[in-house]
DNA sequence: TATTGTTATACTCTATAACTATA
DNA sequence: TATAGTTATAGAGTATAACAATA
């Protein structure tokens, strides 16, 4: 038995959208956190910042659906960027069991930052493909992932 | 504040190809997992069981550099399989630092209950696109793999 | 009764270093 | 010296149950 020519990508699970959609996936992250760790951040951090910057406030738990992130998991995530000075938690007058969380103004700045560095990274993810590949990638990606929400 | 209207897919993100493809990746092991479970396996054993039932006897060194598995972890991984029937190592005469792995008969029953089971999840997954959609996903994700391969 | 935030626990995956035996 | 397999450890993501405060 001596080493044969592996294919960088083994033909058994080339074939497996579900494969590639994996290993790709661990890969993404992978560019993703060697860029975002200089901000002291991990990729859930990074995807709390930019969901809140998108829509506002929100109480814990929406956040938590929204990102399929754990409600007890995201207890943890929250006080590290409460910690960095990035968002804060304020009573909500209306239900005394939600707290309302949201960017500050350098949550603000530093959402700005990850989304500059999500779109070099994805650059460099995508720099073999069209514009138009690209595009219809985007797009049969984002039903794949709505079609995965209502099964849920 | 009231509970927005969540989308269940955040806008602020579903632009990105990079966070497209670990929600995907993640939802697509979730999901193989579930159905891989009652046969006592976890998709990284299933993934050495295809790799192994398209190459024949590898060395333990090959099947981590082919799956992106560290050899450490690889390790227990078959230690498992091993204890399950599924492989057996044998000495390599020409070098005996090397330890040549391959399927037993169970081992290659096995595979194929996994690869009938991984084109089940994949047609779930799939669903909605066209056969000439899928192709071109396919097509375009195997690309990107082999990019981020040559990348490492 | 149900929900929100919280604490605690456990398992998987990943990353790293170090040891042995062989080359 | 370098490589193959192994052991051990620690960090990160995920899943679960249970509790207090509130609805």
């Amino acid at each position: 038995m001596s080493s044969p020519d592996l294919d960088a990508l083994p033909d058994a699970l080339s074939g497996h959208v579900g494969y590639l959609l994996v290993r790709l996936g661990k890969h993404a992250q992978r560019l993703f956190s060697l860029e975002i760790g200089a901000l002291g951040l991990r990729p859930p951090h990074c995807d709390i910042l930019l969901t809140l910057s998108a829509q506002g406030a929100l109480a814990q738990v929406d956040i938590a659906t929204t990102l399929h992130i754990e409600r007890a998991h995201l207890v943890a995530l929250l006080d590290q960027l409460t910690a960095l000075g990035l968002v804060v938690r304020t009573p909500d007058a209306a239900d005394r069991r939600r707290h309302a969380v949201r960017l500050t103004e350098a949550g603000v700045d530093t959402a700005a930052r990850v989304a500059a560095i999500a779109r070099e990274v994805e650059g460099a993810l995508l720099a073999d493909l069209s514009e138009a590949e690209a595009a219809s990638l985007r797009s049969m990606l984002r039903r794949l992932a709505r079609d995965a929400d209502e099964g849920d």
